[in-house]
DNA sequence: GAAAAAGCTGACCAAATAGTCAGAACTCTG
DNA sequence: CAGAGTTCTGACTATTTGGTCAGCTTTTTC
């Protein structure tokens, strides 16, 4: 909601993102224990006390950081068509999750700290809303599987499948580069997971691929 | 290993594994810069200035704890038979994973705590050793894959789908309850899952299951 | 059973850290 | 350009935390 109820000033406002910027860096490197007020000024070039002129305490900061990262997902998770079919429906699933997850990686990985820690920071309203938003597609894919439009399932594992495998991507992000020795993951590794996902997916459901995305 | 030790002092021993075991369950809570010694000592029972008694840092506690987990995961990693069939090596290996996720549900978290953190507190050796099994079993796969054994699927991402899934059902331990509103996983739930993931694997390798497993 | 060793602890300490605050330095308005 | 409001900051404080240490207690050794 964008919302700290403060006035719009351009240029607080500027300064404001840069150490919210900042912030989001540092919660991602050490978790809300580990980071530190006095890094997150540094690294946003502003002195320690403009941090708190901002931002009354960490935790406050924290919150800030962690909206914006449920905002986006959210968002982005929204829409299902219920109406089209599983194959499609889940092709778009994982090709926007992957997508988020190139886009920001550093909110990724801080949803997915807040998730190990069991949603320690996160209000009661946005787990709600994760929550919700899992039940309606596992009831979507349970009419599917009645309707033999698709292999039975637990729909629960499935969507812990493509939820999982595409964060363990973002939040092993280290462990990954290892493995392949490179220092980062370039557009093609994404397009690759995402391709390499959606034929593991639709072979456990037993659908055929659409052919409105590509295919290895 | 212990089993040759001539100077056993098992009074002092037992000590230390009572302030291991509440470390373990301090670090699995709150992460290596959350857990608070003094939190540690009181779960232990024990003043805080046994705990350093025993172990000299915070660090150094840490490690003996991660020691502990990473032993655990490897001795239960090691073997892999390469000459049986695919089926029954993947069916195995996701059972006994599940199964190690049963028995030390907090040594799983601390273990994909420290993977979230890019292993900042893992020593070179015990990283190195993980990363080398993952490239055996991927290995393993792609002769399957070469010898027409199974379909073509990305192993990296195949063991992914394997370690990612179990591993996320016991780090968001929360969630999942949440979801099923239940207090505690009991063993059938386990059981359920493992069974729900052989399923899904093998559909993804075009495998039949091999039937010493029991089926859905 | 006494001396030595090992196990244990309360009382400290130094360092680090989140947060405060008085006032300087801007920016905007009339 | 004066004055009001906003933005910014250096210097400070209160508290928490990991870690130390001198000496007490229990166990082992001879």
């Amino acid at each position: 909601m964008t919302a700290t109820g403060r006035k719009i000033t351009p240029l607080g406002n500027r300064r404001r993102d840069q150490i919210l910027r900042a912030a989001e860096a540092e919660f991602e490197k050490y978790g809300y224990e580990g980071a530190r007020i006095q890094r997150i000024a540094d690294l946003a070039e502003v002195p320690k006390a403009n941090v708190h002129y901002y931002f009354a305490s960490k935790s406050t900061l924290y919150d800030a950081v962690l909206s914006n990262v449920v905002d986006l997902w959210n968002a982005a998770l929204a829409p299902i068509d219920a109406a089209a079919d599983p194959a499609t429906v889940l092709e778009d699933y994982i090709r926007m999750k992957v997508e988020l997850t190139r886009l920001y990686p550093a909110a990724t990985r801080i949803f997915a700290q807040e998730m190990l820690g069991g949603w320690q920071h996160l209000s009661e309203h946005l787990k709600r809303e994760t929550r919700a938003w899992t039940e309606h597609l596992a009831t979507e894919i349970e009419n599917w599987i009645r309707q033999k439009r698709m292999l039975p399932v637990d729909p629960f594992h499935l969507i812990f499948v493509i939820w999982a495998t595409t964060q363990h991507y973002a939040e092993s992000g280290t462990q990954v580069k290892s493995i392949y020795r490179k220092n980062s993951l370039t557009r093609q590794d994404h397009d690759r997971l995402a391709d390499s996902l959606v034929t593991m997916v639709l072979r456990i459901c037993g659908l055929e691929p659409v052919g409105h995305g590509r295919n290895t």
